[in-house]
DNA sequence: CTTATATACGCCCTGCGTAGTCCTATTTGA
DNA sequence: TCAAATAGGACTACGCAGGGCGTATATAAG
């Protein structure tokens, strides 16, 4: 519970990486071995955050990735949504439609969680991947 | 994801309920009907709670629970890492011995995240059950 | 001392999300 | 033409969240 995922997790390491050598385009073979992470699930992971504009991705031999924008302007927020797909939420009324919570209309904290909720989209959206490099 | 558990959602709002009746003594029936609440799933979240000393328990007829210590001085995070019983971290190696997480050696963010772990925990940490009434 | 009303607590079931594997298609540089 | 890459679907194994049941224990009230 509130734990990143690890796709999460590997997003981020691969940015970072990317980021670490100056945005030179790296591979998915390069970096799974490098840090020792499943191939395919990194692959479809690299195949999210280009389809999510992060990273750009090159086809074919000598093909790879590379960042779409600079370090400074990627966030942990960015790379946590695109992987994730559904809006992040610290509660089910945050991620989906309210109503889908059948005790919505009785619910005496979804206010005083909605302000946790801000709190934490703003640390998430504050660390930028600049800063872990 | 960074989803917060229904327990947890159900022990906040209990012990809001508590709060907001001037600490009078309350059932885990009372409660779980005036938020439709399942009732066994909240007598086990108010079981855990008493364990954690967040609140009191009166067993027998006339019985119920009563908050161990004033609003004030019980935060969401109180609440969550009782209810969760395990340390709560945004990442294995904050919540488990950092050894279980096979690419431990090579993770390159483990440092970044422990500082987003710091100011979540801040986060919970700060917001009482007293602003929540 | 009996009964009704509470909490305490364990077992089990079901659905869903996570993590991972495998396989195939497509693109493209040499 | 071939090899190296990305693109992406299908499938499985596993763990956990959420909830339902059954039973034991405590205690106020009659
Ligand atoms: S409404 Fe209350 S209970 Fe339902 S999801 Fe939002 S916060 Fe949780
Ligand atoms: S070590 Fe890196 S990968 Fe493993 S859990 Fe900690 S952060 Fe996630």
């Amino acid at each position: 519970m509130l734990k990143l995922s690890k796709k999460v997790e590997y997003g981020l390491i691969a940015i970072r990486h990317i980021a670490s050598v100056n945005n030179h385009i790296s591979t998915v073979k390069e970096i799974s071995e490098k840090y020792i992470i499943p191939v395919d699930v990194l692959a479809k992971v690299m195949q999210k955050l280009t389809k999510g504009k992060i990273i750009i991705s090159y086809q074919g031999a000598m093909g790879g990735y590379t960042l779409a924008r600079k370090a400074e302007e990627i966030s942990v927020m960015d790379v946590i949504s695109v992987i994730e797909g559904t809006q992040v939420g610290i509660a089910q009324c945050f991620s989906e439609v309210p109503e889908n919570c059948s005790i919505y209309t009785n619910c005496t904290i979804k206010n005083p969680l909605g302000k946790i909720q801000h709190n934490l989209e703003h640390v998430f959206s504050s660390m930028k991947v600049s800063e872990i490099i």
